[in-house]
DNA sequence: AGACCTTTCTACGAGGCGTAGAAAGAGTGT
DNA sequence: ACACTCTTTCTACGCCTCGTAGAAAGGTCT
C-alpha cells in the first residue's frame, strides 16, 4: 500500500474527521495553521486520488471524500504488516501481549461473536 | 517509527532470518542477486543503525544484528498503526473481521491465556 | 613493511513530497 | 455576450530519503 507524506496524512485526517464530502477551500481553511495556497491543497488531493485514497464528485466546486474510513484504512494496514511478516503467529502473540486489558476484553468479545468457535474443531 | 526502503528492508529480512550476528561480507553474499558493493552494504547498515534497527558488536570484522526480532517489529508497527488511528475500537473490530478462522482461533487462545478474563468484570 | 580486508566518509542521481505560480476552464452578474 | 472571479489543471522547483558506490582511512596477517 502506498504510504502518506506528512501533509497528505494531515489532509486525510481532515477528510476522515469530516462527516461528508469536503471542498478544497474548506480543506484549506481547516488547515489554516499551515497557511497553504489553494493550489497546494489541490495538488495534494490529486496525489491522494492517484494513490487511491480519495475520490471526488463532479459537482462544481469539487467535493472530496476518502475511499475508505480511517478505521478501514488502519485495519488494512495492520493486515498488511501482519501479512509480510513471516511468522504470523509470532506477530499476533506479541501484538496481543501488548494490548491493554480493556482492549483485550473487547477483542475477546469481537472474536466470540465473529466465530463463536469452530465446529471446525 | 522510521520506515524502511527497499534494500534496507531486504537487509533486515536477512538479519531477521539469520540465527546469529552477521558480517557485512555475509550480507553481501546473501544478497548476491543484487550484486552489491560491500560499501553499499555498509552504508545501508549504518543507516539502519541510525534508525535504531540494527546494532553491531566490536569484534573485528563487525557483526550486525537486529535490535528487535521480526515479530517484535511487526507487532510494534501494528500497535503504532492502531495508536494513531483515532477510534481504536473501530479499528480492532475491522481488523478482527478480517482475520482468517485459523488465526481467529489462535487469537482467542492467546487472549484467553493472557488475561483469562477479568474479575475486572 | 607490504599486501589485503574492513570501516568510514563523501557524493551523486532518482523519486517522493511540500509547495506554489501560471494557465486554462467555468459560473455569475450586468 | 462580456468581464470578473473562483476552481481546476499543468508545470516546476527545492529538499530529503534511499540505492549506489568510490576514495580514503584504519586494522590484520605474514
Amino acid at each position: 500500500m502506498a504510504s502518506l507524506g506528512d501533509l497528505e496524512r494531515t489532509v486525510m485526517d481532515v477528510l476522515w474527521a469530516a462527516d461528508g464530502p469536503v471542498a478544497a477551500t474548506e480543506l484549506r481553511d481547516a488547515l489554516a495553521d499551515r497557511d497553504l495556497a489553494l493550489t497546494t491543497v489541490h495538488t495534494v488531493l490529486s496525489r491522494l486520488e492517484g494513490k487511491g485514497f480519495v475520490e471526488h464528485d463532479d459537482a462544481r466546486p469539487r467535493r472530496f471524500r476518502p475511499r475508505a474510513s480511517r478505521a478501514e484504512h488502519a485495519a488494512e494496514l495492520m493486515h498488511e504488516v501482519l501479512g509480510q511478516a513471516g511468522d504470523r503467529q509470532a506477530v499476533l502473540a506479541r501484538f496481543v501481549g501488548g494490548v491493554d486489558p480493556e482492549e483485550a476484553r473487547l477483542l475477546r468479545q469481537l472474536l466470540a461473536q465473529s466465530g463463536p468457535d469452530a465446529r471446525t474443531r
